[in-house]
DNA sequence: AATAAATTGCAATCGAGTTGCATTTTATAT
DNA sequence: ATATAAAATGCAACTCGATTGCAATTTATT
């Protein structure tokens, strides 16, 4: 998300996936897009208007309504939380380095998996520990059962 | 870890690591080398023998030393928790499948990166959503300042 | 068998995230 | 503008994976 110079459009956005205009709403989707890497809830409610105090809950609702509405991409962390990040043409999905000594999540260029693990060694990458690709979708098992 | 012929040694792992050989160490172990998929605490926890009554806190501070000695590779879910796998010469690092609908997460062969996300779509993959590629390591910031 | 160090069990606790319900705000129609 | 129903929000309590402190047990070694 760094160095990014377009942005999406907070009211064509929410428009744009059906949710109405609430003041919350515009809150967090405005912290998130002038985001510059992946921020927990926590990092989103530090980053809202203190004067709004907006409740944890209100933040964790509007967060699961982006991610239903792939506003935004949801992270797992090693820590046991998730981060999140927009998800939209200027911000397209990538990979993500977190650096276990400084406990941060950072932002790498995108790659068409044909590129290999050496090409993640510049930016901000010291040394690289471990990869891991987590694909995410449905199961064959599954969609012959009708599951879905 | 699925079709896997060759297993680690239990005794032999846990005397190359530098931890002692205590009962509860060797039942996690083989429950980790005999599982074809990524276990979570309270599956290894299932797993064991119920004679043994092994506290689950034992199970997460075995699974710690496991993680620190690169014994097993530690796998961050959207669902809050953490799964486990055998990291050795007979488990190589690979991509996993999250199924949305049945929830569960299965390996897929290793690939070096050179292979597109389609090469994916064999195996029991029906649909593909989301690949998300996760480096871990170390920033060159943190390197810099001698945090390491 | 004796001893110190390491491991384990138990209870309490932590923290990210969720749920139920009452209150407030939004969108829409009058 | 005002009324109304639907949606969104705040608050408190709660869930659950994971962690911590401390006492009891087990291991490795003498």
């Amino acid at each position: 998300m760094s160095l990014k110079r377009e942005h999406c459009n907070v009211e064509g956005t929410l428009r744009e996936a059906g949710l109405s205009q609430t003041a919350r709403r515009v809150a967090v989707l405005t912290v998130m897009i002038r985001a510059d890497g992946p921020l927990s809830a926590g990092d989103i409610l530090k980053r809202t208007d203190p004067e709004q105090k907006i409740n944890k809950v209100t933040i964790y609702r509007i967060l699961s309504s982006f991610r239903e509405n792939r506003i935004v991409r949801e992270l797992p962390t090693d820590q046991g939380m998730n981060l999140y990040e927009m998800s939209c043409r200027h911000n397209p999905s990538h990979p993500h380095f977190y650096c276990k000594t400084c406990r941060t999540m950072s932002c790498l260029p995108p790659v068409n998996l044909s590129q290999a693990q050496e090409s993640f060694t510049g930016q901000n990458v010291f040394r690289i520990d471990d990869v891991h690709v987590h694909v995410t979708g449905v199961c064959r098992q599954c969609h012959r059962q009708d599951k879905i």
